[in-house]
DNA sequence: CTTGACCTTCCAACGATGGGAAGCCCCATC
DNA sequence: GATGGGGCTTCCCATCGTTGGAAGGTCAAG
């Protein structure tokens, strides 16, 4: 199987399948003699894996760790939990990352009139801005401005 | 005022003023007689809008057109929340997707037992992963391994 | 045998940021 | 007035995962 049908059957690029192997993430493929490189359905196998991994946003230095935990017959489903945990954690901290944001200009919006006039609440808060944590409560003192 | 004084007064890095100029978000800075970029105290309340807006996670070009707005005196507050609408639009989907990957993953850590075996079903997951979006159900089902 | 679709390698770009080197400038201290 | 330390300048490189393209070789169908 060429590196087409592979990305196709693993639903990883052909492109992404060539960086993987450069950066050791995955092996040198075999080569047919024309230098083509040639793929067996364990290695679409792993593909799946490492695609499945991803979507699941783990990076590719956890994968790699991932994929040597899943290769040990004799691994501890305690270290791949614990890699999954921290991953987990990060996410945890970058949603509440993204809903603060999200939060502070909903609020903000919601006192903007989105007419044709200047004035702007949103505007006045990132001209206003002195430090990161306080728009959110000078917000929420805000009244809807009058349509 | 120098760059470095004009990073700590705005909390942006001297790095980052100078890459704001090179990209054109910021105009060109005046000079000194020795070539040192100078700064006065409207430069700084720009950067700071600048820096405020990064924070509540608006992308430089997005930024771009805030700025641009907040110069000109005719603006439509209407043109500031429908920019700040999609960007909340964006911040709500990655939120989504987040979350997913988060409760998904949490789902296959809470069935696996984390001790010395070697069976996990967030490695089993990853291995018969066939689809992006099908992990959550299949491992709702799952029982949690006995201790 | 030609043509088109595939493969190969290599280089570049994205977005925002940080690190570092080489060389010049400014100010304070001796 | 010399010297030293710290800040400024520009330029290049790295990150991380992914995509795009160019130049050239290969395969398979017509």
């Amino acid at each position: 199987m060429n590196i087409g049908q592979a990305a196709k059957a693993s639903g990883v690029s052909a492109k992404m399948i060539r960086y993987y192997e450069q950066t050791g993430l995955i092996p040198p493929a075999d080569r047919t003699e024309s230098g083509y490189r040639d793929y067996a359905d364990s290695d679409v196998h792993m593909l799946r894996f490492i695609r499945r991994a991803r979507d699941l946003g783990f990076q590719v230095a956890e994968i790699d760790e991932l994929l040597s935990l899943w290769r040990d017959r004799d691994r501890q489903s305690a270290d791949v939990k614990r890699i999954t945990a921290t991953h987990i954690e990060e996410l945890r901290r970058k949603i509440a990352s993204l809903e603060q944001m999200a939060d502070t200009l909903q609020t903000l919006s919601d006192c903007c009139a989105g007419d044709h006039r200047p004035d702007c609440p949103i505007l006045a808060d990132l001209e206003n801005a002195t430090d990161a944590s306080q728009a959110k409560g000078r917000a929420d003192g805000l009244k809807r401005l009058p349509r």
